[in-house]
DNA sequence: GGGTATTTTTAGCTTCGTCTAATAATATCT
DNA sequence: AGATATTATTAGACGAAGCTAAAAATACCC
């Protein structure tokens, strides 16, 4: 047992549909039209591309029913996710790329690096835990920090905060965020989180006032300060 | 006149043969066979590619009579000699790769990065005038600087000659010259050129001897010191 | 200049990844 | 539960890029 068949790379559609699948999934399992609207692609397209995951061992599919990854498909999507916020990370650090551009290069970047590229780059780099948005960095072994903060969203009003990731990757979102300086590790306090829309009001450390939609501020996470 | 076509990116097999063309043809042309030998592919599909190369202004193509490159096509290929050198330099001088192994990476990188990459990157380098082989990097308006150099195996016995260029991308042969010290830069004293089988003899600075097949030796560009 | 050898092209087939239009399954609502 | 709306799958097609085998053109040789 064990077959040992030559791991030939996987072309860069797959490892974005494996890619989707986990960001959409989670535990779960993820829909044809969720990773259809995430690819833009047609939703005959995801059915067609689930059935050849399925044969080649990297997903869970039943008709009707969404996918999951296999063990193989997650080690996959993981491989690819660390290429991809070490390249975000080099990007911004070492090219002086801004915020918001780093996503769309990296997105084709992650497909055409080797290992042996991505960990020297890694090592340059000096294995930073996180990528430029504050998502975590997967190691090399496949292993991924547990995320310990939550949505400024659910935040309670009068509490001090520490963003710790703003989860969005659309550029003129970061661009916002980026000119306002509320990016992973500033401090705010929050001022008011308001039932009936989950427009959250908080205030930075030069006491200027910022008002995010509840979309918005779900999508930024943040540790409380003592 | 001047038609707008949206010039999306042209893929990475296209690239390749441009650049083989390129480099086959030189200001002549180049044949179908020697095309397919270079990039590992059957003749037919060389024909075929060479069809839609032509079809796309690229390249000027007559059946049985071999391929060369437009004004647009050696444009588009020495865009990608740029990346591709400039690619090479970086994982060199940046992520500590060696000389014989960052042809292979770069052969992928150069169809990934962008312009706005490449030209970052340039930066970052200090915009170098040659790659790790010695190779004139194509400046970004698409100017090359001519070769004033000459093979090893057309030198005259006597005289020292400085290193230039290891036109040869076979990781075996440059980590053997590599080894040996045979690099751009290093000074040499052309022993023997001998007719017979065109072997060079050449000593280095520390005074150890040489042996180098025709081949080869004609692959090793030098300049005469004077 | 005719005959063989080599090179190149054509024809036809394959896989990948995409699409649209039609159909089927599931979910939702009254 | 039945009707309707939503979601997903199937069927069929297409372009890109490759392959093999057969046919045609060109080159070489005596
Ligand atoms: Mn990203
Ligand atoms: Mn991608
Ligand atoms: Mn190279
Ligand atoms: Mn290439």
């Amino acid at each position: 047992m064990g077959e040992f068949v030559a791991a030939q790379p996987l072309s860069s559609s797959i490892g974005d549909y494996l890619k989707a699948v986990w960001e959409l999934a989670g535990s779960g399992s993820a829909s044809t039209t969720e990773i259809a609207t995430r690819l833009s692609v047609a939703p005959a397209s995801v059915t067609k591309m689930l059935g050849r995951l399925q044969e080649a061992g990297l997903v869970r599919y039943e008709r009707y029913r969404g996918a999951s990854l296999t063990e193989r498909g997650r080690a996959e999507a993981l491989r690819l996710v660390r290429r991809h916020r070490l390249i975000e990370t080099f990007l911004l650090e070492h090219l002086g790329y801004s915020w918001q551009d780093v996503h769309e290069e990296a997105e084709r970047l992650e497909h055409a690096v080797s290992d042996n590229f991505t960990e020297r780059l890694a090592e340059l780099l000096g294995h930073p835990a996180r990528d430029p948005h504050g998502a975590p960095i997967p190691g090399a072994d496949g292993v991924l920090a547990a995320e310990d903060s939550f949505p400024l969203g659910e935040a309670t009003a009068g509490r001090w905060v520490r963003v710790t990731r703003v989860h969005n990757e659309e550029a003129p979102v970061l661009a916002y965020l980026g000119e306002r300086g509320i990016v992973p590790g500033r401090s705010l306090e929050v001022k008011e989180v308001r039932g009936l829309d989950g427009v959250v009001t908080v205030e930075d450390e030069e006491g200027v006032s910022h008002f995010l939609g509840g979309p918005l501020a779900c999508s930024i996470f943040v540790r409380l300060l003592p």
